[in-house]
DNA sequence: CGAATGAGTTCCCTTAGGGAACTGACATGC
DNA sequence: GCATGTCAGTTCCCTAAGGGAACTCATTCG
């Protein structure tokens, strides 16, 4: 449903599920990721009602998460990419990946493996903090109001 | 509304979702981390309807994201806390809050800051590999199937 | 005793998702 | 050149989920 407003918020967490909150969102980045790019590829690969992929698509493009090109106009046909802003959002992708592994993936072990390029192995992602490099998790820090708080 | 099931898919990704792929949960959880543990605090500083806050703990406890603890037994009251399973999840929270300042926070400039224990400063997470240690964004790395992949 | 509090529950209304059918612009085969 | 196929949507109806307000229930406080 999601009446509520969540980009109007003063939290970054609620912005970015303004943008990609509802449970498809993802589903679409991870496929377009992939190089599934077209309608009716991400149609049939994530079995979403075509009403809702077109909302989704269009929601994705106005917020430059996605880029909508022709790459055909004899039949004008579109194929969507991911933006430079998509593409970070990607990151969050791959933390659900080692969430879900972890906690969801059971007996069968993990549906996906990721390699590293820098490196070559079979590995995930960890959080590291971007100042000093060592982990940086939940438990690992403080949180303090920022310039943009709301009654700052 | 999400009638289909994500939890049956053969991706961490969704399966991640089905748990806290709707738009309140990554919401409530930044709010226990942050100490507002309760019913009615949740209720009043989230500004999400009663009924749903009920199903959406109810849901979170289930999964083993919560975990609902009486705090006083002669009126019964309960609040709710994060799991280990649940604290894992805020990594994600991490993630969301770097790409929505970066992308979402505008002129105010964020409006939460993280300060690292481990050195003190200001700062924010990088996803780095968890065998080299090296940065390990989407563009680093190759997909490749599991041993739970759907039909391997 | 009356009001307040915490934690829900119930009810109704609106809105968003699912699914199937339909459209429109071409392209292809016979 | 007409029927068929394909891609990318759009339209329609139905159901389920979210929003909001009122109500419940146990208990405490003044």
């Amino acid at each position: 449903m999601q009446r509520t407003r969540f980009g109007d918020m003063a939290c970054s967490i609620a912005r970015t599920l303004d943008v990609v909150g509802e449970p498809w969102s993802p589903l679409i980045l991870r496929n377009v990721y992939v190089g599934i790019t077209r309608f009716e590829q991400l149609q049939q690969s994530l079995g979403i009602s075509r009403k809702v992929l077109t909302e989704r698509l269009k929601w994705l493009a106005e917020n430059g998460v996605l880029e909508r090109r022709e790459y055909s106009s004899r039949p004008p046909r579109h194929e969507y990419t991911l933006t430079a802003k998509g593409l970070e959002l990607c990151d969050l992708l791959l933390v659900m990946v080692r969430w879900g592994d972890r906690w969801t993936a059971g007996e069968a072990g993990p549906p996906v493996l990721y390699r590293h390029h820098a490196c070559g192995e079979i590995s995930h992602v960890e959080l590291h903090c971007s100042v000093c490099d060592r982990p940086m998790r939940a438990t690992d820090i403080d949180v303090l109001p920022g310039p943009g708080a709301e009654n700052g």
